[in-house]
DNA sequence: CCAAAAGTGTTGTGGCTACACCCATGG
DNA sequence: CCATGGGTGTAGCCACAACACTTTTGG
């Protein structure tokens, strides 16, 4: 039961990890995590440790990656880890403990067992998901203006997007829409921004990306 | 521990299914499994269940679904399984216990606990992949005409896809390759067709679908 | 020579990237 | 009035679906 928590922070998309204090694998950096307990399923359970331990009780997302089983990936006794990916929006500040740091996907520390690996799995799921639905919404504030949303994305997916094409697409998509309020302009000047929302908070596939879709006319399944 | 295997048979998606002779759910019909020993992983493990219980040897591709874990998912006391993805290759016939039939995914029987809901979910994987990746080598012979090809897609996803399309999409990625050989025209008459094959039998993503993509010139990650 | 099946040529379309351009503010 | 950042208009591209057309066989 491990949770790769991840965040865009300070234009870095960063994974929750704790220095662990004990052997095995003494100062080595490790996600967080505990045991099942009987009475809950597998999503309720990390939601609660991660509340627990690290304090994060806001995760606007939470999702299964993969479980990790190779006899060999801990030492001494077999251990069974399911992992999740779990998203915090960028304007949350958990009150972490002092052995716990929000460390760059990119540049990770030494790791723990194979929580290297995994924090890797969930980047490449996020970013994957950022293409074709509208799972942008775990990661931004409740509103935002298209320059902050393009930090997030860029942020997240380790390259620069365009601010333009980025409203565009969410846009057509019908992910995204106006309040029709704006925000004051920043020091330096320029037009004052416009803020967004994202239409819907729960999770939907906006990009079918069906090739070989169905015949236009005529039956379906 | 549960194995779904799917194989394209008979123009039908069909998941393999083998009917319960003892309570609870008596009668109902199951997905194959068993559970983990303490010297494999996962993948390892539900290969060998479904070696030795349903004598599918030749998994031309496995992956890992999902954990099903809800606390009342199965009676009496806590199960969590592991899901998996299976798939058979449509010339392939294995010798199947009395108790096991193939069942169309699109029409399954009473299904035991909530077996029937993680076929459905393999089955939706599969579709999903059969767009964006070359996961058809796991469903077809090893060598094959456009026309054979077009009937498993077609009953995979469970709509008509059009041979012309499937052959220029699949060539275009580099995913088929001919064999320079043709074989007889059938008992009606037409021209003699081509036997194809897939350049890679490994999962290769073909189409990363990758919407707000890299720019085209200037620094990646 | 005709029906049947395989395979190619070609057109149109939708969603995207890239970039030029216009808009609204602070100093 | 000009620098700064926000936002729109538009051209071009590319992968795809659709369908007309050509090819090659059996009878």
């Amino acid at each position: 039961m491990l949770g790769a928590v991840l965040q865009a922070r300070d234009g870095d998309l960063r994974v929750l990890l704790w220095q662990r204090a004990q052997q095995p694998h003494l100062h080595r950096w490790a996600l967080p995590g505990g045991r099942l307990a009987a009475t809950e399923d597998v999503e309720t359970s990390i939601r609660r440790q991660l509340a627990e331990k690290v304090d994060v009780h806001k995760l606007s997302h939470v999702e299964q990656i993969s479980v990790f089983s190779a006899p060999d990936r801990f030492p001494g006794r077999r251990v069974v880890a399911t992992a999740f990916l779990g998203l915090v929006p960028s304007d949350i500040d958990p009150e972490v403990p002092a052995d716990t740091r929000w460390h760059p996907v990119a540049d990770l520390p030494d790791t723990a067992f194979d929580h290297g690996e995994i924090a890797l799995t969930a980047r490449d799921r996020l970013r994957a998901k950022l293409s074709y639905t509208n799972i942008g919404f775990a990661l931004a504030p409740a509103e935002f203006t298209v320059s902050e949303l393009r930090r997030i994305y860029s942020a997240a997916l380790g390259y620069q997007v365009s601010a333009t094409n980025l409203q565009r697409v969410l846009s057509r998509r019908g992910v995204l829409e106006t309040t029709g309020r704006t925000v004051s302009a920043g020091p330096s000047g320029g037009r004052p921004p416009a803020l967004f929302r994202f239409t819907n908070r729960d999770l939907e596939v906006t990009d079918p990306f069906a090739v070989l879709r169905p015949p236009s006319r005529g039956g379906q399944d």
